[in-house]
DNA sequence: CGGTTAATTGAACGCATTCAACACGAGTGG
DNA sequence: CCACTCGTGTTGAATGCGTTCAATTAACCG
């Protein structure tokens, strides 16, 4: 079920040791199973969160049912740290997860800490990077290479197959389009060679070029 | 020229006192002419500035000249603190502009002051807020309720008549639009008696839940 | 005034959506 | 083991929204 995602990848690590530390010794581990809701949208913000294992997504909907995925999170990203008090998003877990969670104040309670306050914000800092990337995304590129940067993202530095944690459903909700757009550029990329799917939830990239070339 | 953005609004202020004093006490003050660079996508993000007069708007522009506008600021926002060491984004003076420039390594130097990383986690955290909005506006939302959205943001807690101190271009930009498709929005709206312009660079609400209710 | 740039309007096109049908896989029970 | 169902993904055809290309008008500035 979580095959790729039961340890920490190094490659995503976001090396905020100093926070990681704190959370393991002043924190508490849940685990959640698959399309268990971590958090609600406009819950209280009073929790941060480090992922152990699993993969968790984040997703806003509008009163019409208009869906936004946030962001897709892995082993070793923190996540829950948009602003409060109340959070705009909510958290679901995609596979089973285990999570370290700690109480902000507690965090804040523990130290005033300078080095505690910096992860945060260096945290926050990715977190803006992402959603910053992500309206680049968004607003100024075609359904193909949405989908081509996707896969990209998630082959990223793999050669192998890589597994799709998350359905058609998330990945159209995460790129602004419908599944069937989905749908058809993926069956578009597999018939130009650029990509293959054994299954409909593992792929591989067979012309990285090619791929990156559409991403742009 | 600078009409309605000589002074600092008291509605938009960030309320980092601490942040906003020592920048006051350390930075410079420098000013901008119209659509002058402030910094340029890919420099070094080595300063932290504060905007004491005019609008600001940020951009990143792909190598095939697609443009996506990040954000646009008023009179007391902070900007520049984007995810380092560089800019994704470079920034522009829409309008003649005064802002106060402070390096980063002043600010670190300075203190290690626990109440300055706060406020400018504060402020990262309010920037990663208006990005995760604008992704839901490029994602999930027509041609006429992202102008409609955009509108009522501009027009926020004021009934008077509004200006405009961005083109069509920026604007579409913004929205991940043509200025075409977003002419054409603001003549249907007016059309429909739900904002008026007078000239083409100022409005006014003229049904203000219409236009809520697009902006849904 | 002309000259220049920005904005609007029109018509045709095309990409993504919508609506609908079909395929596939996993789970269940006869 | 096969039939049935349900959820998910794919494929097809038609529509429509936003774009593109082109022409016109409006605003700005000497």
């Amino acid at each position: 079920m979580t095959l790729a995602y039961d340890l920490e990848d190094p490659r995503r690590s976001q090396r905020a040791a100093g926070l990681t530390e704190v959370m393991d010794r002043l924190g508490s581990r849940f685990s959640f199973t698959r399309d268990e809701e971590i958090y609600g949208q406009g819950d209280g913000a009073e929790h941060l969160y480090r992922l152990a294992s699993g993969v968790v997504r984040t997703a806003r909907v509008a009163v019409d049912g208009r869906r936004q995925v946030g962001d897709f999170y892995y082993p070793g990203d923190f996540f829950g740290l948009e602003v409060g008090p109340d959070h705009q998003f909510s958290a679901e877990a995609l596979t089973a997860c285990d999570v370290q969670v700690i109480r902000r104040s507690s965090v804040r309670a523990f130290g005033g800490d300078i080095e505690l306050d910096r992860a945060i914000l260096e945290a926050t800092r990715r977190e803006l990077q992402r959603a910053q990337d992500h309206m680049l995304l968004l607003g100024r590129r075609t359904a193909r290479e949405k989908v081509a940067a996707f896969l990209i993202n998630l082959a990223k530095a793999t050669d192998r197959g890589v597994e799709l944690p998350m359905g058609r459903q998330d990945m159209a909700d995460y790129l602004g389009l419908t599944i069937e757009t989905v749908s058809r550029m993926l069956t578009q990329l597999q018939d130009e060679a650029i990509v293959e799917f054994p299954t409909v939830r593992r792929f591989q990239v067979k012309r990285p070029e090619a791929l990156a070339a559409l991403a742009a």
